[in-house]
DNA sequence: AACGCTGTGAGACTCAGTATCGTACGCTTG
DNA sequence: CAAGCGTACGATACTGAGTCTCACAGCGTT
């Protein structure tokens, strides 16, 4: 957290020198002196080569984690969808580091493991919060892990995006837009008590005045999704 | 793909050395001596140390596509449905193998990030494929981004249930229930035309009849997903 | 001046992963 | 039978990540 100035100048050589030489061709010995430390000290602020082009993963974590059990949210998805603008603002906030580090992600399978890794790190903590908030409802399991997971892809497909065209847009309307489909879709989930079940379950219809009884049922039969 | 004995037997007893002695405690070294053979010979038939324990993803990936691409669903969404149980059979087809991987995965944080990378490809070959589906209708990215997700969300927490169980159920009907919810939640999602326009769009409604107006607009409020 | 604390350097060590060379075995082909 | 040939394996050396231990310098306290 309290980043000292050895171990901000140590990233920054490391940026540096991964997107002269690679990341493969570039040794710790190298990045260590560079920045005019000895290797002993750049083990010391990073636990490994990586870790400097991904630091406080684990503190961005745990402020997603406070603004969820802060949260006031009505329901679940929507707390979720919240907390994962803290995700996106963090990457906003300095679009320079996040954009070297995009390119650099983008070419090194090994950084792009480790980063897959710490995204499933943010839809376990959502998967887990919104499976005790749907505790006792049917498939309440299977349906955390649902809008855990689409909250997380609305999230990354933002967030892509936006990096790839360089940080040049505002990326918070897009997200908007996109955790827009993600409620709407979930809401009738959260509020089911079952697929089958229609218990107190309310659904809105409307048909072009045009419409003949077997549209209808054409209409209904679609939208079950019958199975070949 | 060909697997030959000795390939089998330095993974055989690289799994129970794992399992008796820890990952991070077993070298390679130990792995090839006891199963007789030498380093060398480790590293010609295992990339790496945990390769041995994730084998053939390769051919399993291929299969998935294979059968992505022969697809005659008419919908995409549910062509993946279908591809995505290729990978559950798999799992289930030795289920021993599964098991203990399973087991050894959960404690080891280097195969867990390697097992979230290798699901992340499933991901990212599913939404290639509904994207191109999609291709040209709006949001396409987004929605491809969500369906593909969603399976893969729906398979994983199937299959976790089924681990978890030590394998002692089938897991297709779970499956199905699950991919059903995934299905039906995303057809009115690839028939629509946006999120906002009602183009064609047919919906179906149904309130009971001691619905006041007030409760339907409230009902229409909660399904439009109001934002705070 | 003795003490402790903190940041740093130095060096040894383990182990994964790569590359190279040598060699034994079994196979065909003349 | 012998000469050649490919495949599988062993042996060895090397690079580099990551860990650990010790030493030392600076700096403030009492």
């Amino acid at each position: 957290m309290a980043r000292s100035p050895t171990s901000q100048r140590l990233a920054e050589t490391a940026i540096r020198l991964f997107n002269e030489r690679g990341y493969d061709e570039t040794t710790v010995d190298d990045i260590a002196a560079r920045a005019g430390v000895s290797r002993s000290t750049f083990f010391r602020y990073y636990r490994s080569k990586d870790d400097v082009i991904f630091p406080d993963h684990d503190a961005l974590l745990a402020k997603v984690e406070a603004r969820l059990t802060a949260s006031t949210a009505d329901t679940a998805i929507v707390a979720v969808c919240d907390a994962v603008r803290i995700v996106l603002a963090h990457y906003v906030e300095d679009a320079e580091v996040s954009l070297r580090r995009y390119r650099l992600v983008g070419r090194v399978p090994a950084l792009r493991h480790r980063e897959i890794a710490s995204v499933a790190r943010y839809q376990r903590l959502f998967r887990e919060y919104v499976g005790d908030w749907l505790a006792g409802t049917p498939d309440a399991a299977l349906r955390a892990e649902l809008m855990a997971s689409s909250v997380v892809a609305a999230h990354n497909q933002v967030l892509r995006g936006w990096l790839r065209a360089g940080g040049s847009y505002d990326p918070f309307e897009p997200l908007d837009h996109a955790l827009q489909y993600v409620i709407r879709t979930f809401r009738h989930l959260e509020n089911l008590e079952g697929p089958r079940d229609g218990g107190d379950q309310v659904v809105v219809a409307a048909f072009p005045r045009s419409a003949s009884p077997d549209d209808v049922m054409d209409a209904i039969r679609a939208h079950l999704g019958s199975r070949s």
